[in-house]
DNA sequence: GTGGTCTAGACCACA
DNA sequence: GTGGTCTAGACCACC
């Protein structure tokens, strides 16, 4: 789950993950994450990088530590908002790079949508 | 650029990137593609599974091999478009599934889309 | 210089030390800071600690680094204003709480503060 | 809490240490301190050390050492509120050298106690 | 147990 | 050269 040959450092990619699974609801606001040793177990990375995760994580206001206690989801629900916003843009933004790279334009990108979206699952309302 | 812990195997990575190039229009129709041995060495691959991936291009129609020159990307027009779609489709499939996934509605996914394409570069019409 | 002993990181220690020079106008706008393996030896700490410090200097906007270049206190004019502001109350604030300790009361502190200046350099205005 | 890397030695690192407790009231007038062996191991410093110390505060007529009875907090209250102006004004000479080496004015340096004092606990009335 | 710091030494990317 | 990442392993502080 975890790509060594990325050009992105490990710590960010866990932290991408993480922030993946509170959106989802996988970790809830207040739960607390693994241990950095449990984690670095389970993601096959070094405690250290964990670490490292878990402080970028909270320099974003989305996670807070507690000495001798653990890693918790923050409880703040502006943080969750702001990060759900954020991975939205995030995922958007990567996907329509993607699409242009490989030379489809902007009408195409949102009439496939479209079609996809509305076979997948009935009608679909435009404004 | 080629990931060995995914599930999906190196010869199917391997084809999705070629045909990608070529939706790109890095590789045109009728160009020849890089030897087995020296893709292989450009991918960091054992050629046997490049010639798998060639093979595998082959059956899809998308170039064809001609013994003792290589293998060229198609020429027929019809191939080429039936592979833009199914790019575009594969693309848009894995964007929305990931947006679902982390529990993203039909409307913020069209929404978001929309606002990403407006801001980033002027006005866009809806149909 | 630093203190090993000390109950604040090294990291921190060194941070401070660098900001004081850069109020102090030792460290000029723009100019650069020495490599993390230079101020390592330096300051007779580990590389890896001095990277850490200049990656916290980073974060707060102080410093900014350059890959392959170095790292550069910031030109930022509002950035040195904050800082120095910053470090006046930080000072200050070590300083009343050491008095206050000793059991001196805020008419003492600012009597004596009067006293020391006045001595010191002759006349000095009220408000 | 002792500094071995000081310029200052640890024995008179050590009085002034025990003099703030005395200002402090920690240590009161006529109390006795800790027997040379026992400070020795609070402290982590050798004895000798200690013992250099105590007379070092005799000399200073802080302390009094009794002849097979210990040393004890001089009980004249000149002594004590000599060493209490004493202390105040190295607190007070000391912080006002830090504030100008990093190029605070005397202004700067009362406003920014006045401010201090006046925030953190209601009004100050100025003289 | 938990996280936090520090080191030594490795390898990479950028220039 | 520069900074950036990662590891392995140590020791500390808090609970």
């Amino acid at each position: 789950m975890t790509d060594f040959d990325s050009a992105t450092p490990i710590y960010l990619q866990l932290a991408e993950r993480i922030q993946r699974q509170i959106v989802r609801g996988d970790l809830k606001p207040g739960e607390k994450l693994p241990s950095v040793r449990d984690m670095g177990v389970q993601s096959g990375v070094n405690p250290n990088t964990v670490q490292r995760t878990y402080r970028e994580l909270e320099a974003m206001g989305i996670v807070e530590t507690r000495r001798g206690q653990g890693t918790f989801v923050s409880e703040n629900p502006e943080v969750l908002q702001t990060l759900r916003e954020s991975l939205k843009r995030a995922e958007i933004s990567r996907f329509v790079e993607g699409m242009k790279a490989m030379g489809f334009s902007d009408a195409e990108i949102i009439a496939g949508l479209k079609d996809h979206l509305t076979e997948a699952e009935g009608r679909y309302e435009d404004d």
